[in-house]
DNA sequence: TCTCCGATTAGAC
DNA sequence: CTAACGGTCTAATCGGAGA
């Protein structure tokens, strides 16, 4: 029997997609040093080459780099997810041409099997060309034999002017692959983060090199499965598999931080409704229902001198349901049994688990379900795909102020909302 | 003693 | 000008409770 070819995954990833997202609609802010920051303008999520450069820090709390950005000019922008979810489905559809096999990774990054393919670095700057002259978006493409190769050598291809967006990890010979990999820091490997570069550093591993000829009994003792997996990935073996349908969601949570503090009943109920509405919308777009709901409540933890309250009660729904309204009744009854006055709350949420396909619902004689509450959720969910989000809300939601996030540089909804679209 | 469960940790983006 | 630090998601691991 052959032995199995060397696969040659393509990782495409989107140069700062957010900040990307906004130039495509604003060419003067092209060459600009700007962020985007996180919900609520909180954290920098999203850098330009610019201010990276200025010393910008991905996730620093915005108001900590307000005296660096006003000394350079840098501008921050709100997030405007609306705009980067049409782009990256923009991207992402265009992609999807090039191969039968690809995954979704996240909002700006997708996997492409272009094993096989003749070619390949002429069809990587044809992906790259066709979405840059389609969407205006930047991306780079890195090719590797597995998925954690694939993702390094994306590493390089961002971080190497010279290589023109694309690299080949597989074009490379045994000696340029161990002189690449000992010139890279194990911290720019997927799934070592903050701390395990640390605590590899305590085992003498320090680059990418070191960590694929670590001792592997050390290596599964100390650290694991999940870094063994990321050992034999980097030594070619494929033990992450591309996952072409992505699979349901097992738990779903809607939360956010509030604009300012909350110290009323009804403004917590009126924002827990909002999320509820939201969480059973993702629910019913994956046709599954929930058995458990979960409530939390949370003071600023960051303001350390004001007293500390952050309750959490979860209970098991008497049977599994995607109606926002029950949903609600239950987030409504949590809510108050966990509210106490006197606190200045920051952040609610709702988190929905123990989560199931409608179709493998069992029937039950007893089972109060009816399907007019069934129909009004399918109607609401129509009308809300199609005038846009929040056409429709649940009786309460959005009576009370009070609680909306701070979203003070909003661009405007340029791919969503016909009134976006600037007037010549 | 074995298994299950919830909480905690780490990571990605 | 105030006050000001995200949101979702998964998988592994660990310790205690219960069988």
């Amino acid at each position: 029997m052959a032995p199995p070819k060397v696969q040659a995954l393509a990782l495409v990833d989107c140069n700062n997609f957010y900040v990307s997202c906004e130039r495509i609609f604003r060419p003067d802010l092209t060459h600009v040093p700007m962020v985007v920051l996180s919900n609520n303008d909180g954290c920098v999520v999203s850098r330009s080459n610019e201010a990276k450069a200025l010393g910008v820090k991905m996730g620093a709390p915005w108001f900590e780099c307000t005296a660096l950005a006003e000394q350079h000019g840098i501008l921050a922008m709100s997030s405007n997810y609306a705009l980067y979810a049409d782009m990256s489905n923009r991207v992402m559809n265009i992609l999807s041409e090039f191969s039968p096999r690809s995954e979704v990774y996240s909002i700006d990054e997708c996997f492409v099997d272009l094993t096989g393919t003749p070619k390949m670095r002429e069809v990587s700057y044809a992906m790259r060309d066709r979405i840059g002259m389609w969407t205006g978006m930047p991306v780079c493409v890195g090719i590797g034999p597995t998925k954690t190769l694939a993702k390094l050598a994306n590493h390089v291809a961002k971080k190497h002017p010279r290589s023109k967006g694309v690299f080949n990890y597989n074009a490379l010979s045994p000696e340029q692959k161990t002189q690449l990999l000992a010139h890279i820091s194990v911290e720019e490997v997927w799934g070592v983060g903050h701390k395990l570069t640390q605590k590899l550093a305590r085992h003498g591993v320090h680059t990418v090199q070191d960590l694929r000829v670590a001792h592997v009994p050390t290596l599964r003792a100390e650290f694991g499965v999940v870094m063994e997996k990321t050992q034999r990935e980097l030594q070619e073996v494929p033990c992450i598999e591309l996952q072409e349908i992505q699979p349901e969601r097992q738990q779903i949570i809607c939360s956010r931080s509030f604009g300012g503090m909350v110290t009323e009943l009804d403004v917590l109920k009126d924002a827990l409704s909002t999320f509820a509405a939201n969480a059973c919308a993702k629910l019913r777009a994956q046709n599954s229902h929930a058995a458990v709901i979960q409530v939390f409540l949370q003071t600023n933890r960051f303001r350390k001198e004001l007293p500390q309250y952050m309750p959490s009660l979860a209970v098991p729904l008497p049977y599994p349901t995607h109606d926002s309204l029950e949903v609600n009744r239950w987030a409504s009854c949590l809510c108050e049994r966990m509210f106490k006055p006197d606190y200045q709350y920051k952040k609610a949420g709702i988190m929905l688990s123990e989560i199931s396909p409608v179709t493998r619902r069992q029937g039950d004689l007893l089972e109060p379900e009816t399907t007019s509450n069934a129909k009004l959720m399918q109607a609401l969910d129509q009308l809300n795909q199609r005038y846009g989000r929040g056409t429709v809300k649940v009786s309460t939601q959005g009576a009370f102020k009070g609680w909306q996030m701070r979203q003070e540089r909003k661009s405007p909804n340029y791919t969503t909302c016909w009134d976006a679209i600037p007037v010549v």
